[in-house]
DNA sequence: CTGAAAGCGCTTACAG
DNA sequence: CTGAAAGCGCTTACAG
């Protein structure tokens, strides 16, 4: 009852161990007559390949590796990372490596471990920063890589992204079609690539709009709007990089007195239930997440497969207007 | 600038590839001065050993799995999953294989895989149900695992879990000190074993209370609100089994104008940004589900280790009281 | 087109 | 205590 390998094959196909691999991975070298045999046997027998044997000759790991480096106590609350590893797992046959760790040096270490142990066949790079050091060592590495939501500084390593600056863009035309004149947004990481994008975007869109830097976090997220709401200039519309620092915002509001949408416009860039649920629901830049990690696992088989870097643009972040943001009323 | 390889710390060291072997992993076999020497080369090439060729020689795959049987496009509101696994990465130094499947039948397939391909040395059981083919499955497969959340059903294997009849009993007591007489419940899978035992807990304490069978979703916890607030006998509170569908009541009593907690109280269980963010905030059972994670992960690494199995208890979620709660005005 | 052999990097009996 | 060898299950040149 132990499970078969390619040796029982060529024993009962009367071929050997070298003609099964060729008949088994549909490579030249076997005629139809023997494949059609082998296979048979193989299949007969339930053989499935050892994907460690497999690894150790140098060929595949059938196995892709994903590292986060966030805290982890605060990645519960990101459920986009969720529906990305469900997209890229719908799209990918082979296992996922997950990993999460506390520093960009542990992150970087891991690659190192991951593809000289043989483990990976290839990664996604997620939460890209300016200058990211990690695009040099994969390249250096020779490590397969996607870069998943960077447009720029990835070297070149393929790459998967939204337009974030289109859709802060069309987010602030938005509000100033409204009739907002005093837009203010609330920052996600700094050091993170898109929000470096959104901001300059931002900055274009309004010029002299305020930017408070926050990480996500619903704690942050409600301060910064303190500060904005009781600062000199009130802002009449905020625009945040989640959807927890949206909702942490117009809870703020809510106890200071702000009514929103009346005297104040709030839109989360990222949507999600949190945004649907809560009263008044919140004008959202939506995006099918799920349908971006199928993405990023694709171009990440193409590159497996041996294909030259590319540069893919997923769909731009769509406006949901809900009744957060309204016509200016002053 | 090949990676060295116990043949080459061998050489270096002047013995043989066996005696590195057994000096790399503090076995009995070689005297304390022939192991300080090898390690010492071994640092000084900066050997890591190959998880692949160890893989193989039927040592340990340096790896576990986790395995999620649930539509890919819901789990992204599920932050429970994401915090169990932060927490159980905190402890565990070896890879996660993680997998989103869409069946049970694909799920025992996996394990069948993984196991039989030498890559996992042991898994993580989640969401059990009552009778879980999957017990007796890793049981005859002797795949060592650990059953995260399962009190009862786990046959021999060991497990983690959190007594949810007891954290039921004490927000009905709650309820019930309250002045509440009709008390609901929007449960979640029924396929879940700790739907049943919520179930039987709630039953028991609120003898007569309605159950609304859900599935975790906005959609259908808001449904069955619908349901029981526009039904002949309208309860006075109702205990929701996650967050999402907590808000999602929350949501449809505010359109029924149904006030909270004036006409109705709410609870979750679970506690989430989301129930703390929203106004008024629920009242909630709460758990720190990265600690569970990682003492699930500890009770995984002392089976691997060859341990007994084990039963363990965490701590009883605890009801955190907010603004969605009060006496009865009736 | 096919077979026999070497090799991937380890671990584990088995002799000395 | 140590060395030489076999074996894990594959793949890949290399001969026939």
């Amino acid at each position: 009852m132990k499970r078969p390998t390619i040796k029982d094959i060529a024993t009962r196909a009367g071929v050997s161990k070298g003609a099964v691999s060729l008949a088994l991975n549909g490579r030249p070298g076997v005629s139809d007559a023997t494949r059609e045999r082998v296979l048979s046997v193989a299949s007969s027998l339930g053989y499935r390949p050892s994907s460690t044997a497999r690894a150790l000759s140098s060929a595949s790991a059938d196995a892709v590796g994903l590292v986060l480096a966030r805290p982890a106590r605060t990645l519960g609350a990101e459920s986009f990372f969720f529906q990305l590893i469900a997209g890229i797992q719908a799209e990918l046959s082979m296992a996922l490596l997950l990993q999460v760790v506390d520093s960009h040096e542990a992150e970087i270490e891991l690659y190192r471990r991951w593809w000289a142990e043989h483990r990976v066949d290839g990664v996604f790079l997620v939460d890209l920063r300016v200058d990211d050091p990690r695009v040099p060592l994969v390249e250096s590495l020779g490590l397969p890589a996607v870069v998943v939501g960077g447009a720029g500084h990835h070297g070149n390593l393929t790459s998967v992204w939204a337009d974030d600056a289109k859709a802060m863009t069309s987010v602030v035309s938005y509000l100033l079609s409204l009739g907002h004149k005093r837009i203010a947004r609330v920052a996600g990481l700094p050091s993170l690539l898109h929000t470096a994008r959104r901001d300059a975007a931002f900055q274009a869109a309004a010029p002299g709009g305020v930017i408070v830097s926050a990480d996500y976090t619903d704690e942050r997220g409600a301060a910064a709007t303190r500060e904005l709401l009781t600062g000199a200039q009130r802002p009449t519309a905020i625009v945040y990089d989640n959807d927890v620092m949206a909702v942490a915002g117009a809870g703020v509001a809510a106890e200071l007195g702000v009514a929103v949408p009346a005297e104040l416009s709030i839109v989360a860039f990222d949507d999600s239930p949190l945004c649907r649920l809560i009263h008044p629901p919140l004008t959202a830049l939506t995006r099918d997440t799920f349908a971006f990690g199928a993405r990023a696992a694709r171009a990440l088989l193409a590159v497996l497969s041996g294909a030259r870097p590319t540069d893919t643009e997923d769909t731009t972040p769509v406006l949901v207007p809900r009744a957060s943001t309204a016509q200016i009323s002053s």
